[in-house]
Parts: structure tokens; C-alpha cells; sequence
DNA sequence: AGAACATATTGACAAATATCGATATGTTCT
DNA sequence: AGAACATATCGATATTTGTCAATATGTTCT
């Protein structure tokens, strides 16, 4: 199994459990704006440097996130992977929904 | 405030919290197809009453599920309010990333 | 090499969460 | 009233999660 398909297989669960924390979203509405690398984005939260390394852990592994060294930085920006497995699976869910 | 300022006010992380569980993923596809009392659900489910309860008191709480009382009966059904805002945040953060 | 900086990892801890069994509440039927 | 059923609540417990401080790793600059 190569690694496209390990990244198929990442539960559902798991992108809408990163998206169920008040403080990564507000990562990801940053990183809706344009890169940014984490020593940028600690200056817009109230957490310390290694709860923010956490986070950017749990969107990475949801494939929320995209990552690139760029010399010490480590610059981050939405990756859209995630957030189509996200919207496909809600567009399921609601698709009776919204046929009324 | 009115009760239905107050739904407006739910957190929006709360809903994504509400779908990052296996167990409730699960509930709410089997409720895609159409609506179903706590004790058919639960045929489907390899969990508890007990637990199967506590689930849907957290789906209720974030506006993915209604629930009427039909005699003895609970009958829980898909709730466009919910399902709406986790995908216009969804349609909020990706904006961008559908541009290109 | 060493200072300064950006990020990751580790270990600890408190709070939140998922689960269960037992019990309570509410409904229907006899 | 009492049995049978559906669901909710309570209390306990194990696991997961978010957070921090301290430390490690890796990069750049002097």
C-alpha cells in the first residue's frame, strides 16, 4: 500500500475531530488568508509554541495542512485533501436534505 | 436572548466535535436514509442504550439531529440547521483553495 | 564554534470524553 | 395497578485530549 492510498484511508473521524477545537480553526481561517509560518500564527493565538506544534500535528495528519521547510521556518498553508473528504462526506450525509 | 439566538450561538467547533466520533458518523448515515427511533439504532450499533443516548443528546446539542416523541417512542431525524453551518465554514476556509 | 531563532518532542497533568451498568422516568397495554 | 418497553440520567472508570515547561533538533548568522 503506497502512501496516496494510506491517505485515503485516514478515518473521516479524524478531519472532523481536527476540526472540533476552537483553536485550530482559528489556524485554519489564518492559513485561509495566505502562508504563514508558526512563529506568525503564535502571534495570533494564546497558546504556547508546543501546544501549537500539536496542533499543526493533528491538521497535518488530517491532511488539512501542507508543510514546507523554507530554511528554520516551517511554512504552512491549507491543503485540499482534507477539506474535500470533509465536504464530501457532509454533502452524503445532508443529500436527502436538501432534495425537499 | 431567544432560544433561537442561542442555537445561533452554538460554537461551530461544537458540531465538528459532534461528527468526529465513529460512533455518531455511523448514526447520522443511518438517519441519511431515513428517520429512526433510539432502539433501531441501537440494532445497528455495538454500543449501549445508555451510550447510544448520551450520542444523541450531543448531536441534538449541535443541531444535526431533531427528535420528535412518538408514544414510547423518540424519533430522531437529520436537522438542516447544523449540517448548514459546518458546511458554509467549510465553504468559508476554503474559499481560497477552490480559486486556482 | 557558538549564539540566536524556529520548530519538534517529551513528560506531566488536568479536563473532557466514551463507555458501561444500574436506576429512574415515561409510555402503552393488559 | 402492574408488566413490558423505550429512553434518560447517574456514578464510575479508562482513555483521549489540550496544555505547559523543559529539552532536543535543526537552521542561519557571525
Amino acid at each position: 500500500m503506497n502512501t496516496t492510498d494510506m491517505e485515503e484511508n485516514i478515518d473521516i473521524s479524524k478531519i472532523f475531530k481536527a476540526l472540533g477545537d476552537r483553536n485550530r480553526l482559528c489556524i485554519l481561517r489564518l492559513l485561509n488568508k495566505g502562508e504563514l509560518c508558526g512563529c506568525q500564527l503564535l502571534t495570533e493565538l494564546d497558546i504556547g509554541q508546543s501546544t501549537l506544534s500539536h496542533h499543526m500535528k493533528i491538521l497535518g495528519e488530517a491532511d488539512l495542512i501542507n508543510c514546507s521547510k523554507v530554511g528554520k521556518w516551517r511554512r504552512y498553508s491549507l491543503n485540499q485533501i482534507g477539506w474535500e473528504r470533509a465536504k464530501s462526506e457532509i454533502m452524503k450525509i445532508t443529500k436527502c436534505l436538501g432534495d425537499e
